[in-house]
DNA sequence: CGGATCTCAGATCAACTGAGATAA
DNA sequence: CTTATCTCAGTTCATCTGAGATCC
């Protein structure tokens, strides 16, 4: 019984804490005029320019139609462009404009104190343990049962560097 | 640098582990006909009944007028009912249905399997780590700068049982 | 052919903002 | 008068479904 229960807590602390950074993460942008999630899809094409909306997807652990409509309204916001692939004529490469890249450099440089405050409470091992974690939640919540497949799983987002809300 | 790079993936690795969570609950709740965050205040009025939208609020770590909508939207369900709070007023009880209860139960029963994956690759030690963490991370994201006040601190919190999606 | 990638239309929901009524 | 609780109208966004085009 202490048991069924410790799961209850888990997730809902999971939820709990998701939520209170996202909310922080989504006051701390709103001047920039942009949201936390657009600004995770941001932070993937900083990483990797020119990359597909399925490839977008995948690094950013979203659906490929929400990907779609994000990138849409970050498109009127000339935050992206998108072009026909070079070699795949089914796909688009996606890549940053001048006004992406430069407002991603501007959020970088001031999200600092945001970031400290996230990783205030931790030491650099705790840190380390608590992401090991939730990657194994993230393993657990992906592989398995359900719709499952078309999800990514931690193991390949592992071979990207990540980046973040 | 190492250390600056760690909050980016501390806070992508809280957000995929949430999300993936999130996507299992609601495939596991579709057959329910309920959304995971309606299961959550459904979790919170089964815990303690009657309790004024204010306080549901707070106890689902969500936003009043987020919570009004949800509410109504369960209120056509018929799974909870509002009525004039007795002492104040201003406010309303919030009470479950004998549909919302027997609906909580068998979710209740039946969601054993999906927690037992969130909490296969944890020993028990491990998840209430884990738990102190993420409760940190609330902690450090509400109290702290920005709009914070509205939002209920964990340590209010942790006086009531926790209850979940 | 089968499968991958995208587009589009449309639905649902969550999450808010801001204005205002009402009562403590 | 001030504050708290709720209602309502309206906005924006994320999420997903399903149908279909196009191309590998």
């Amino acid at each position: 019984m202490g048991h069924m229960q410790s799961a209850h807590e888990l997730a809902f602390a999971l939820r709990t804490a998701y939520l209170s950074m996202h909310r922080q993460t989504s006051a701390f942008l709103l001047p920039f005029r942009i949201t936390a999630d657009q600004f995770v899809l941001l932070c993937v094409l900083a990483q990797r320019d020119g990359i597909t909306q399925q490839e977008i997807s995948t690094r950013a652990a979203s659906d490929p139609n929400t990907v779609r409509a994000m990138l849409v309204l970050m498109q009127k916001k000339e935050l992206v462009a998108r072009t026909p692939h070079q070699t795949d004529r089914r796909a688009l490469a996606v890549t940053l404009t001048k006004k992406g890249r430069m407002l991603y450099a501007e959020i970088f440089k001031q999200i600092q104190p945001l970031h400290d405050v996230l990783q205030a409470p931790f030491l650099p091992e705790d840190t380390q343990a608590l992401i090991s974690y939730l990657d194994r939640i993230s393993e657990a919540m992906t592989s398995r049962s359900g719709q499952a497949d078309r999800q990514n799983s931690v193991s390949e987002r592992k071979l990207h560097k990540r980046c973040q809300v």
